[in-house]
DNA sequence: TACTGTAGTTAGTATTTACTAACAAAGGTA
DNA sequence: TACCTTTGTTAGTAAATACTAACTACAGTA
């Protein structure tokens, strides 16, 4: 699980790639030539081109879980813990867009079982930490506690997702960080407790 | 943007290769097995590839708008409106599953300015009836009107493609329909008049 | 100095892919 | 009957793709 300063380095490019065109554009040529070297030099670093795949979702897997962890762990109510995911993911996507298409590519990694599961993993467990938090809030009334916590991160997630979607669909020219900001102001009337 | 029966065939056939193995396994070979004739045949019905899939997208939307129209045009109030419309979407997808790819495919088709955009069409398109519907409904007093229409309508739309993603990468194991009411249960929550 | 492992190179290959050329059967119509 | 259109066939091709073999430059170390 740990990487070279070289595998990171084709890991980034190659997020690049399927970014700019999704999975089919990732090939070990397009690969090896933003790379600045030969196509059998990738092969030092990686087996195959499954085990590029599973690396960029590995570590991006990585980094979001260790984010996770560090906001679970603070004192903040539970409300405040989701606005700080929001800017969290928010500011990130902007700065690093490449990385978008990995979360929106569930659909292209479904044809490797290995791939689809991994995708599958890191949804997962974005999401039972996002409950978490949310039984959180409802215990120290930060959120409403009227409605099922697990409905409620699909709802959460969703929208979160949602907004960056359009962000890409719409070739990155909104400011997304403050898409956030309007998405939140509705979030937060939405799960507020009501009274 | 009439097709022939055959052509019919041909785009179900194609959306359900998408939906067992992604954009990759939609190739030439296996879209000809599937129809039981020869590559070349394929070509007499669509001029290329790219056509193809377009036409799965097209052929797609026109479906998603003239459901969209007719919703829009009864007399329901605005939030009896948005609970047809995920009645009628969870209900078409449970029973037509091929079809759930091709919504999630956006960045599949990345690639092809012509793809890519006939995949905004739709989402956008969708989005401005929904936030019609919103809005009527904050008029007729059937949802809140202290958050604005365009955030609210990326809450629920991405609430509902959030719960149907899982539902995909879950194998389709459960009950489509019934997680379609618990996210209403939800959603009617969060949005009703808050008095 | 000799040796060894690392990370590159060039050259090449089997397979897959989208697509074309040329032909054929069959039905409708002049 | 003759002919045309439609929709299929077989055979084939150029290009792309993932990956391998064999060689090399070089840095670190015994």
């Amino acid at each position: 699980m740990d990487y070279t300063s070289r595998q990171i380095e084709i890991i980034n490019a190659a997020t690049e790639l399927i970014n700019q065109g999704g999975i089919q554009q990732l090939t070990t040529k397009a690969l090896a030539e933003k790379m600045g070297f030969s196509e059998p030099a990738i092969y030092r670093h990686f087996k195959n081109k499954t085990d590029i795949l599973s690396s960029v979702l590995n570590y991006f897997g990585m980094g979001l879980k260790t984010k996770m962890t560090e906001l679970i762990q603070s004192e903040d109510k539970g409300i405040e813990k989701l606005k700080q995911i929001i800017d969290f993911q928010f500011e990130h996507f902007s700065n690093h867009p490449a990385i978008v298409m990995v979360i929106f590519a569930e659909t292209s990694f479904q044809y490797e079982e290995k791939l689809s599961s991994a995708v599958h993993n890191i949804l997962t467990n974005k999401k039972e930490r996002v409950i978490s938090i949310i039984q959180q809030g409802q215990k120290d009334g930060s959120i409403r506690s009227d409605v099922d916590p697990n409905q409620l991160a699909s709802v959460f997630m969703g929208s979160m997702r949602f907004t960056i979607l359009q962000w890409r669909l719409n070739s990155y020219r909104d400011d997304l960080v403050k898409e956030g900001t309007l998405l939140w102001n509705v979030i937060i009337k939405l799960l507020k407790e009501s009274n």
